[in-house]
DNA sequence: TTGACGCTACCTACCAGTAGGTAGGGCGTC
DNA sequence: GACGCCCTACCTACTGGTAGGTAGCGTCAA
């Protein structure tokens, strides 16, 4: 087992920690390099610039997200059942003390490189699409009756869970989202399960 | 009418976009200084620190939109019309090309110092707790059925329109939050009237 | 003539990023 | 098996630039 892979999986740990928990523009090499252990300039090694790794961030987050949904749609659960797991993913996070991630990004959107935007934008667009997806299936097999287009509904969610981590971010309160996303997902449709 | 006002006026305004589109930690005295047109070392007159401009941000902000709020449960108006008046708040900045500012603060809650924590908080308060009143006066005059408490009903109120902001600035699409909110006041509710 | 207001000039702290060097492992060649 | 060579990984020392903030002076209106 190379060092080297060790230390890059380690600055990209703490890289997260610390942009889930400072947002993008308040951390800094000095930062990381202090949590890693490592020289700040030995840093720019692995990462050449912040934008690198801050892309490099994105997708790995992106890669263990788009993962973990798709091991949700393979366990073959009920839609209903799918967007509560899909839930707890939001509110686990923020009991543990961190933002989403591309959440904690968005608010920084117009301030992050353009390479940035580009995948934070696609990573809402997966989230959107799986959504909609699960949405879609519950209803064409039955299980559910949705009372708006499948593509809404997925906005809808995706923005609630946003929006509630935000809220229970500036209260200091990680149990509001919860009851608050259970409520959705009793509220956008009929269970005829 | 005292010059001095007037450029303070400006600086709140100047700053407030500022924030508001690129974040507080991403907007400098020196950025503002070339908007207002004066000095950076001359905002120090009127705003002694970062820290006490960001508060008066706050504060200047909240007060204005206490004020929409009191106006608009003055206006006596049906329960569903107010809350649609109250998205058409947060679709409206959007659509001019602003984050809302408490949201765009909360996201980088951490990094902020106390004082400015404390007043967002106190500014999500404000807002749910006039949505509860909204809520909770709509099923008490009979005008609507509620399907939840009305505190939960207002936080996931509150939590999809700054979600829906979020998710929107990140897709650079400012369309998205209507027919979201739309959609759920729709859903939150019965409505008899 | 005092005080509000804005200025120039400056400070210290910190930022991301660069220059250039060192320690040591892998490897082929003689 | 020792030599030369390139590589990775990290270092110290530094750059130009920018951040927020300070000191003190000029000006002008009340």
């Amino acid at each position: 087992m190379s060092n080297a892979i060790d230390t890059r999986t380690a600055l990209l740990a703490e890289a997260e920690t610390l942009v889930r928990t400072l947002g993008y523009a308040a951390f800094s090499y000095g930062d990381l390099s202090e949590r890693v252990g490592i020289r700040k300039a030995s840093i720019h090694h692995h990462f050449s610039t912040k934008e690198v790794l801050g892309n490099a961030l994105i997708e790995n987050y992106l890669e263990r997200f788009r993962a973990q949904l798709a091991e949700l749609s393979a366990s073959g659960g009920a839609a209903t059942k799918q967007l509560r797991a899909y839930g707890d993913f939001f509110s686990g996070s923020l009991a543990e003390g961190q933002m989403p991630l591309c959440g904690a990004l968005a608010a920084d959107a117009a301030y992050l490189p353009p390479s940035m935007q580009k995948r934070v934008k696609a990573f809402f667009e997966l989230h959107v699409d799986w959504l909609e997806t699960v949405l879609r299936n519950g209803a064409a097999n039955g299980e559910i009756t949705l009372f708006a287009p499948p593509k809404r509904s997925a906005l809808l969610l995706l923005s609630t869970l946003q929006g509630a981590s935000v809220v229970a971010w500036a209260l200091k309160d990680p149990s509001v989202i919860k009851p608050v996303f259970r409520q959705l997902l009793d509220s956008i449709s009929r269970n005829d399960a």
